[in-house]
DNA sequence: CTGAAAGCGCTTACAG
DNA sequence: CTGAAAGCGCTTACAG
């Protein structure tokens, strides 16, 4: 790494856009459109620009950009600490959301659930990004109000109880919940157990919840299907739970909210087969289903973060002026392998 | 939201230091100055500043602070895509990592590392951060080479083979092995089993897998004991080694490198008690193994995370002025409650 | 203890 | 198709 050249004892200081277009031979202004395209550029002069850029390494300095420019080129995704639905698939919402920044050359701002509505504030007021997604959205949610005022997109992953003039994006889960007790009604099922989400969740108010047990319900009251709700606390507790359900009749229907792993191993450990000895629908990632021959189609978390980054860009193109109505990704089942085919929900 | 004050249609422009010194009737250095406390201000200054900026809720323009101060408070984290250590694990060290961030009023920002090398050029040459931390490092990693020539400080979790100049923390995986290999050796055993890491995971070089083998080697060559390596690659897998293991001895000595919720549940399954028919131990996770009453002590992933982050501070305070030699947090063991006092290794 | 001013490295009207 | 220059909102010598 000797730098021989201009003959000194020259540290090898970041080069700027300036040094740049001396390389090239061109104004500073050019570099800039060259790498924004914002205007007609000739061949010729791009590609002196570009090699420029090559010899030198540049890079822009991102503060001096979000300075002039007015953007960062920075999404905050802020996620929840302990994540009631699981690392594995927060991991896989947050690891989209990368990939479909980075499509776009943005970066993303990990922001913890922790700081509440003051995190929204906070990166909004320094102009650290210039949007903002929301994980693990409350029924009730303090940073919903914040939301509204802030002077930027805020995309919820979730639907709080009032959404009115949000933008959330989620699974459709009162369509899901609908769904999984309707299927069970349709194999003949008149009882149908129902594996929730834990109590400490449930009581922490997690949009999803209540928008699944809705959903559950009306289908239960429609179809005249008797609903036994379970919400196991632990491993433990969930076996407890389908040891019993597989005693209560000959072939149960079960509906898992929730606790898929463990109710799969648990019908391993038995020697019951979904599909044979009791009826399993539920919410599962792909991950989950396939090492025990279910299946479980799209969409899965990563297809929400999809969606959620579109609708964040169609936001900051100007592409969804009017923007704020909620869409619904549609939910998925999980099914009994080769019985049904999995389909999803619209 | 009404803004009377100045009678007109005015906007509501998000406040600058300008106009915060305009409102305290001080200069803008002075606003500058009582943010940063890098001079003394007079009481009655601070108090009218303080006043100022609350009142208008201002909040420093971060790309503007960047540009003029050098710094960006930001610490970039390189996390794996697919980590193979799972999804909690690394949730684990990424919570903790912003945590500690937050304490000192720096922000984190995410990269993935299916970027490779140039993701360490590109946050770095664009001024993104003030350091970077590189998680599940590689034997032989590119990034270290990269991180070399880098003009800000990056710290490894994990050790390459050549960590020379580098800072690098992670745990003594190499006194893991030696240790847990040991602790049996003490037991009485002649033969000891160990669950290593998937054939996946050793295939691609992760530095942790040969770091704790051969301390493991080293302990069982020390103490003549002959050690089984097992690597299986899911959970029928382990069930299936297990189960092995279990019939091959009165009470069977096993290691865990890995699997180690799998294991505990196949142990649970069979009423096979650890500490009473299988003697157990091995790297968990608190979470892990208070299930099943067994203690497993710090340090933690959020011990390891909270080192870094001190020496990432440490490195930007330039109170770590020759930093680069590596560290290492003591490694930790799973063992049988109330048997043995779970205690770690200096 | 405080202020006036230069300058960080870009982007974007404005002009041609 | 290209350039000269103002300005984004801070921090930090420099001066007093």
């Amino acid at each position: 790494m000797t730098d021989g050249a201009d003959g000194g004892a020259t540290v090898a200081k970041t080069p700027t856009s300036a040094d740049v277009a001396r390389e090239a031979g061109v104004s500073q202004s050019t570099v800039s459109y060259v790498m924004s395209g914002k205007r007609p550029i000739s061949p010729e002069t791009r590609r002196r620009v570009q090699d420029a850029i090559d010899r030198l390494t540049y890079e822009p300095h991102a503060g001096a950009r979000a300075l002039a420019g007015h953007r960062t080129s920075t999404i905050a995704v802020v996620v929840p600490v302990n994540p009631e639905s699981g690392a594995q698939r927060l991991m896989m919402f947050v690891e989209e959301i990368l990939l479909a920044a980075r499509r776009r050359d943005h970066d993303v701002l990990l922001v913890t659930a922790d700081e509440g509505p003051a995190g929204l504030r906070r990166v909004a007021g320094r102009s650290l990004c210039d949007a903002v997604v929301v994980m693990e959205v409350g029924t009730r949610d303090d940073r919903v109000d914040v939301a509204r005022g802030l002077p930027l997109p805020v995309v919820f992953i979730g639907i709080p109880d009032d959404a009115a003039g949000l933008d959330c994006l989620d699974f459709d889960f009162e369509a899901a919940g609908r769904l999984l007790v309707a299927e069970l009604a349709g194999l003949g099922h008149r009882t149908v157990d129902v594996l929730g989400w834990r109590p400490a969740v449930a009581a922490q108010g997690i949009n999803y919840v209540p928008r699944f047990e809705r959903g559950a319900r009306a289908a239960a009251e429609e179809r005249d299907v008797e609903l036994r709700w379970h919400r196991p606390s632990g491993e433990p507790d969930v076996r407890r739970v389908v040891d019993g359900v597989l005693a209560s009749g000959d072939v149960p229907g079960l509906v898992l909210a929730a606790a898929v792993p463990e109710t799969l191993r648990v019908l391993a450990d038995r020697g019951r087969l979904p599909g044979r000895d009791i009826d399993v629908v539920g919410l599962a990632l792909d991950a989950e289903a396939e090492p025990y021959g279910l299946t479980a189609t799209s969409p899965q978390p990563r297809d929400v973060s999809r969606r959620v980054m579109e609708r964040v860009f169609a936001l900051l193109d100007g592409a969804a002026p009017r923007g704020r109505e909620h869409e619904l990704v549609p939910a998925v089942l999980v099914r009994r392998a080769s019985t049904h085919s999995a389909r999803a929900v619209g």
